[in-house]
DNA sequence: TGCGGTACCCACCTAGAGGTAAGTGAGGGC
DNA sequence: GCCCTCACTTACCTCTAGGTGGGTACCGCA
């Protein structure tokens, strides 16, 4: 994985799936999409502290071609954008939930510290 | 995401599960050591064609950091070294597979061309 | 007059993910 | 004697995801 443009002949699901999320932002925005409904550019880009205005245009595009959001562009001046998920977008989001629970237990499990930087003496090896 | 030895402070749970399976390998190594149960280092370098010997190693200590898979070591020759999935690594698999679901469709939609590049010339429509 | 907001595009640069190839040391097959 | 297998390690190289900083055209506000 980790090759958002990749397209390429995918070998699972998974692998299909962790293509389209994986960039550094993917999974904030889809849930800040999910959220609030509809987005314009400035918003989301307030609610992802530390984007980069070229990356969050970059993951959106790619999220449109990958048919995930829709971007409708207002022909007003200034300019006005707006973002909302397709109704794959909702799914995907829907399918991510169960992942993100796994996730939220492993920061609780790693917050009790059983989850260790092993650069620290472990165990001897069997 | 995109960020594997991250451990960072992480701001949602989704955030924290990405940063475990992105890794080019780690979906299909997960994958593989569900399938199999315990798998041998050379039985998954079959099995996931391409990977380097580098990439498994890496990819398999980081993922026994994470508390996914454990590592058990013979001490024969020549020498046998074992992986199997750890309970959260079973987890996470389970987790894993709505996400698994909604690629598979995304695989069916792009066969069928309706998720397709718009800046690449794609199809004659027939 | 100048500044800030909107939604971008462009050129440039860097860190790090990942690939390639070689070496290790003991044992077994031809 | 030569090569293959096992499970790696190390050095080196490439490529790209992502960051930085600039520019755009138009408007409202002070």
């Amino acid at each position: 994985m980790v090759k958002s443009p990749g397209q390429g002949p995918y070998i699972c699901g998974i692998d299909a799936a962790l293509d389209v999320v994986s960039g550094k932002w993917k999974g904030l925005i889809l849930w800040e999409l999910d959220e609030h409904g509809t987005r314009r550019f400035a918003e989301l880009r307030r609610g992802l502290p530390g984007v980069s205005e070229k990356m969050l245009t970059q993951h959106l595009r790619e999220m449109e071609r990958d048919g995930l959001v829709i971007r409708t562009v207002y022909a007003e001046v200034p300019p006005r954008v707006e973002y909302t998920l397709t109704e794959h977008g909702r799914m995907l989001n829907k399918a991510l939930e169960p992942l993100g629970e796994w996730g939220r237990e492993r920061i609780r499990r790693e917050a009790l510290g059983m989850v260790d930087h092993p650069d620290a003496p472990v165990m001897p090896r069997p």
